[in-house]
DNA sequence: TGACAAATTTGGAACGATCCAATTATCTGG
DNA sequence: CCAGATAATTGGATCGTTCCAAATTTGTCA
């Protein structure tokens, strides 16, 4: 076993003080003499003390300083970069993050959920895995644990949400593509039981009513909202009586999908067709072609979230807000649009 | 503020024993009979208690079942996948992490540490920054908390370790290159200040020589181990009085970087110019062209480091082990060779 | 029925920090 | 040099659980 841990009252009797004045110390009060507080620093070094954040938390007042994070896919880097902004708000507070998987798992994600309340998580960011129920997060709000939901939404429940301008970025981006002359206009990738597939694809069906054209269902095709999925997706665009000549996906995992399998096709992405993303990931800028997508920042989305939900801790009460991020669509090459030169300074 | 919370003795009062009766039913103790533990569990659901893990964590003896893991780049998808697998093992095992991002910098990493160490962690697995030192893990290991590092080594830390055999893969690599015929064969992309680079650089150096091939420095090009680095690096090969004919790149990063580097200098990958990466990440199956390159299968690793720590901590005492985990030429198309048809399933 | 064993249950003392009220040390001005 | 204020320090109770030793209930058998 490992040896028994140092505690205050180790370091108040070397320090020839009472555990009280210790504790003052560990929490930097004005209230303690100068030079009582270096003698106690100075054993507390010296005696390799570590603090134990978990009996702190015993006394009912004081926060955890500990949050939960639960991301359906860290493999998608869309997820990954949401997280990793998440984690440099929470590093810089003083915060550390319990961050699981749930893998699309209802399950999964009700058992890691608990397993943090067990923990004593302070807050929480979820993405909730598709299936989510109102009554999944009735817990936490019911004992006064802060939830905020990103990327997608949870019907029902009074929670703060964080969403991307799903419906205007899409329209957007056929707005961008109707301007450079197509007319037939798919929409590929991404499963329709999701909130964000039915933002982003009404937003393709709006702009082409507004111009006048017409958005056939056959040109909506939902496959997996991968690099896979989008090949499939295009393949099957390709081999319509009407093919498109240029497409929105439903992300950027899906559009290079498309771009491998316009390929695979002997199809230049950017010159034969126009594909167009969504989300912004980091590759997207030094891919080849670069990408044209509605840019959605997840890191600076995983940064608000982060500082939603620590606004929310810090209130002491929950006040559900509902936020939406603004989009904007970011021309580059896979579109056909003229290449601006500004995106090309990587490969140079 | 929150209601006062549910507690132990709140169950007994209202079940109706005493507080160690309930302790024991949390505990699943065969002491207690049957109906008592009935009516108990009745009570905590009905009462909605919550279980304190971190009152329970305040008696030495017990495992807080709370493990940390630090990785340097959770957006480079190697890591996000090592990260997917470590958090399966530690799910299933019924623990929970804290996973935070060092971002490269030994200060943040420093600072994340030590609030795990104050939040109780059981256990640590690192994927050290660039620079870590072993003093740096002293106190870690000096209290027995287990700590396994993956992916780079701290030279001199008295802790478990888990790489992938980076040697052999890059001579299995470059020898598949020479098989095909190549002669002149450059190592792109990395920085040489970690013990990976040193290893699979060594590698091809070693492969070329075994070969009575040269291995000139000029075609060793170093470049950030990135999408963007790995464009670069191929940018200055090309440049090269005598310019190599195959690449062994550092990582499938930057081989995906020198693919958009040929593309973009009107080479086509696979049939102008052979390509090798190392890792094989997610997407390298389903690139265009599929990637060859040196699997490592990170998430296989992931679990891997997983099951060592829980092994160790289990073990109750700190017995640090070595393991090179064995890595596979996977053959795709970059490279030139034949298309198997085995990996075309995706785009079918 | 009584003695003894086995099965259950139970107070109370930990664990390591915080916080309050109370105490002691130090300073000030008349 | 002392009253009164201010500064600094300090016991002890407390948070929610576990664990031990001890107490109580139940069961068995002569």
């Amino acid at each position: 076993m490992s040896r028994n841990r140092v505690t205050v009252v180790d370091i108040a009797r070397a320090a020839g003080v009472s555990k009280s004045t210790v504790s003052l110390v560990l929490q930097a009060s004005p209230l303690v003499n100068e030079t009582t507080r270096a003698r106690v620093n100075a054993t507390i070094r010296e005696l390799g003390y570590v603090y134990n954040r978990g009996a702190a938390n015993l006394r009912q007042s004081a926060s955890s300083r500990i949050i939960g994070i639960v991301v359906n896919d860290l493999t998608n880097s869309f997820f990954a970069e949401l997280a990793v902004g998440m984690d440099m708000v929470m590093q810089s507070a003083g915060y550390v993050q319990f961050l699981s998987n749930s893998g699309e798992s209802v399950d999964r994600q009700r058992e890691v959920i608990a397993s943090m309340r067990e923990h004593g998580i302070s807050g929480l960011i979820l993405s909730p895995a598709r299936g989510t129920q109102a009554a999944d997060l009735k817990p936490l709000s019911e004992s006064g644990i802060p939830v905020v939901a990103v990327v997608r939404n949870v019907v029902g429940a009074k929670v703060s949400t964080l969403f991307s301008d799903n419906h205007t970025g899409a329209m957007e981006a056929v707005h961008h593509l109707i301007a450079l002359g197509h007319r037939r206009i798919a929409f590929l990738g991404g499963t329709p039981d999701t909130t964000v597939f039915t933002e982003r694809s009404q937003g393709w069906r709006d702009a082409l009513a507004q111009a006048g054209l017409d958005a056939p269902e056959e040109r909506l095709i939902g496959s997996s909202a991968s690099r896979a999925g989008g090949a499939v997706a295009i393949a099957q665009a390709l081999a319509l009586a009407e093919p498109p000549t240029a497409a929105l996906c439903f992300n950027d995992a899906a559009a290079f999908g498309a771009c491998d399998g316009l390929r695979s096709k002997g199809r230049e992405p950017g010159r034969d067709f126009a594909v167009v993303g969504f989300d912004d990931v980091i590759e997207a800028e030094t891919a080849v072609p670069a990408l044209t997508t509605v840019s959605v920042d997840p890191q600076a989305m995983g940064r608000r979230a982060a500082q939603m939900l620590l606004k929310q801790i810090n209130a002491g009460r929950v006040e559900p807000e509902a936020i939406v991020s603004s989009v904007r669509l970011v021309v580059r090459e896979s579109c056909g649009a003229g290449r601006t030169g500004e995106e090309k300074r990587v490969s140079a």
